[in-house]
DNA sequence: TAGATTATAATAATCATTATTATTTAGAAG
DNA sequence: CTTCTAAATAATAATGATTATTATAATCTA
């Protein structure tokens, strides 16, 4: 309860109960949520939140760096509590979605020796996953 | 002229001249496109092409692998001709978008070998390119 | 050259996301 | 604790990229 509060504190952000349900959805289950699946677990504890609300709290969090958004599947954009640097591998069988650990690529390196500063990186694998082979 | 002709036959796809108006696009041009870019090149020689036309094309060569679809600018999907495998940075400056080429990271060894089979891998980066530092 | 199959053009529909705005709330100041 | 102002929310409309639909036209096989 007070680990919410105190992250959107640090942050600079008002604290409202709509901001703290969305951060304990997130927290709270490591998975990847669609915002529509974000708002549909909310409203079990908060039935008159609005969708729209969602989707402004959302990006609000990303940008302050407290969850990460990620868009691996097409249509919907994914978020995340994980926010240290991973990348994510998608099973064009089952669909199954799982988050890939990695050392910092030698690439990366190549980058920035170039002259450029990576912010962020995102490594997206698409292929069969080892259950549906 | 013949080129795309045969490429198209190879993958046993009906030659029209909307399909080969949209590869001449994307393989005379060595670049990012979106959808409604490709439209606005290829209305030039082919002025009563249907924008819905373009969309179903990209969608036929990507699927056949003549063409490579890439997910990194929020809103719109691009294409490109290049379909061998690289990775791209954009520059959340000037917002320019380039290629980057990488040997096989390690990280693809790893998944292979843990038993997954990948496909396809895409590294998109963000950050600050070096004109713009 | 004919005829079945497939592609295209035109257009409507979808649907995730963003914009708008009236109302409510958070939090600072007294 | 109460007041006040800036900021947040709820409700809803609008946007815009993509997809679906369908009548017409073109491809290519035999
Ligand atoms: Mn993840
Ligand atoms: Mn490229
Ligand atoms: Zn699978
Ligand atoms: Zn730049």
């Amino acid at each position: 309860m007070e680990q919410y509060v105190e992250a959107l504190k640090k942050q600079k952000i008002r604290i409202t109960p709509q901001r703290l349900a969305v951060l304990r959805v997130l927290w709270n289950n490591h998975r990847h949520f669609s915002t529509e699946e974000v708002y549909g677990e909310v409203k079990k504890d908060f039935p008159a939140i609005s969708l729209a609300t969602v989707y402004t709290i959302l990006d609000l969090l990303k940008q302050k760096g407290l969850i990460r958004e990620l868009r691996i599947k097409s249509d919907k954009t994914l978020f995340e509590a994980r926010v240290d640097m991973h990348h994510h591998f998608l099973c064009r069988d089952c669909g199954t979605l799982f988050d890939i650990d990695m050392k910092p690529c030698a690439a990366l390196e190549a980058m920035a020796v170039d002259g450029n500063v990576i912010e962020e990186a995102h490594g997206y694998f698409y292929g069969v996953c080892k259950k549906c082979k």
